[in-house]
DNA sequence: TGTTTAATTAAACAATCGTTTAACTTTGCG
DNA sequence: CGCAAAGTTAAACGATTGTTTAATTAAACA
C-alpha cells in the first residue's frame, strides 16, 4: 500500500465521514472537494475516479480492523476473563471503525458496486481464529459448553451494536439520551455490558 | 392510509427492491419506471416526487411490521416457550420485511434525509411491551433473572440477523452455502437456533 | 353521444453529476 | 538560474438526474 501526502489524507477523512452519513451515491465529489478545501479535479488527479477513491479508502482502513490480541493468548487468566477482554476490545475497535462499518455493509449489500473485499474477509477470518482458540481452551477446562456456533459471535457482537446505532433516534428517545455524551456513555457502559453478559450466557448455557 | 391501484403497487413494489438493492440515491425514477413498465411521469403524477415515493412506501409497509400475537398470550405454555415461539415469529417478520429494514436502516443513519419515523418508533415500543409482558411472566414464575435489558433484545435479535445478511458474502464462503437455497436454509436453521440458545441463555443466565 | 375527468405519453427543462482539459503555479534538482 | 515534473486551478464536457409541460388517449358519466 503507497503512503498518502496530508491532502489525500485529508480527502479520504472527509470522503469517509460523507459516505458514512449519506451513502456513497448521496455524496458528491464538490461536495467532498469543498469540506476538504481542495479543487474538485485533485480527487480524479490523486484517485483516478471517485470510485477508486472508495476503494483506496476501504483498503487503507480495513487494515486497521485486524484485532491485535497478541499479548492476550500469553495472560494467565481465565478463558472467561479473557472472552471478556476480547469483547470489550472488540467493540472499541468496532466503534472506532464505525462508519467504515457503515459504508462496507452498504456497498456490501449493493449488486452494483463490485470492490474487492478479499481483504475485508481475510480480516474477519483471521478474528473468528483468535475467537475460536478462547472459546477452545475455555471448552477444554470445562468453562465453556460445547454446542455454540463460534462463527456467529462476531455477527451477534457487531450486529447488535451496529443496530443500536443505526436506530440511534428510537433509543435516544426511549432511554432520554438527548446529549451526544449520553448516548456515547450509554454505549460504552449499558449497552457494553449487555453484549458481555450475552456472549458469556451463551458461552456457559445448557441447552 | 389512501389505497393504491395496481400500478402504484407495482411502482411500490420495484421501488422497493432497487432502494433495498442499490440504494435511494443509487436508483433513478427512470430505472423504477423502466421495470415497472410505466412511464417516468406517472411517479411524479402519482407520488408527487421520488422522496415521497419512499415516503409512501415506508408507510405503507411500517404498518405490516407489527407484531400479532394476541393469541400467544393466552396459550398455557411456559414463559421460555412463550419467548421461543415469538422469537420465531419475530425472525420470520424481519426476514419477510428485510428490503424495508435495509432502506430504514440507511436513511435511518443518514443525515440529510428527513422522513417521519413515527410510525416506525411506535412498532418498536409495541412491539418492545409485548416482549416486556412476557419476560415479566417468567420472571415472576422464576424461570428468568431480573437482570437484563429487555428493550436491548429486539436488537440483539434483529442486529444478529441483519448483519448476518449484510456479511452474506463472508458467510457464504465461510459456510459453503453457494446456493441460494441452501442459505436460506441455513438462515431459518442455523441462524434461527443460535439468536434462539442466545436469548434463551441470557434470560436464564446467573451473573 | 358529447363532455368532463383521469391516465398516459414523449419531449423538454434546468440542475447536478463525475470527469477532462488546458492554462497556470509551485516545487525539486542539476 | 533554468527547466522539467508535480501540484493546482477554473472552466467546460457530455451524461444523467428529478421534474414539468403540453399533447394525446382512455374512462366515466349524464
Amino acid at each position: 500500500m503507497t503512503e498518502f501526502n496530508e491532502k489525500q489524507i485529508e480527502i479520504l477523512k472527509v470522503a469517509e465521514k460523507l459516505f458514512a452519513d449519506k451513502g456513497f451515491d448521496g455524496t458528491s465529489v464538490r461536495e467532498i472537494a469543498k469540506i476538504a478545501n481542495i479543487n474538485v479535479a485533485m480527487i480524479s488527479y490523486y484517485f483516478g475516479s471517485k470510485e477508486k477513491l472508495l476503494e483506496a479508502l476501504v483498503l487503507h482502513r480495513i487494515s486497521s480492523m485486524r484485532l491485535h490480541l497478541e499479548t492476550l493468548y500469553q495472560e494467565n487468566i481465565s478463558p472467561l476473563l479473557k472472552m471478556e477482554k476480547l469483547i470489550d476490545y472488540y467493540i472499541i475497535q468496532v466503534n472506532k471503525n464505525k462508519s467504515i462499518y457503515q459504508i462496507l455493509h452498504f456497498e456490501f449489500s449493493s449488486q452494483k458496486r463490485e470492490i474487492d473485499l478479499t481483504a475485508f474477509t481475510e480480516v474477519k477470518k483471521s478474528n473468528l481464529k483468535l475467537i475460536e482458540n478462547i472459546v477452545l481452551e475455555g471448552q477444554q477446562q470445562g468453562f465453556f459448553q460445547h454446542n455454540v456456533n463460534v462463527a456467529l459471535l462476531p455477527t451477534t457482537i457487531i450486529g447488535c451494536f451496529l443496530h443500536f446505532h443505526m436506530n440511534k433516534p428510537y433509543y435516544q428517545e426511549l432511554f432520554d439520551l438527548k446529549t451526544e455524551q449520553s448516548f456515547e456513555s450509554y454505549v460504552s457502559n449499558e449497552l457494553t455490558q449487555h453484549i458481555q453478559k450475552t456472549i458469556k450466557a451463551l458461552l456457559v448455557y445448557e441447552n
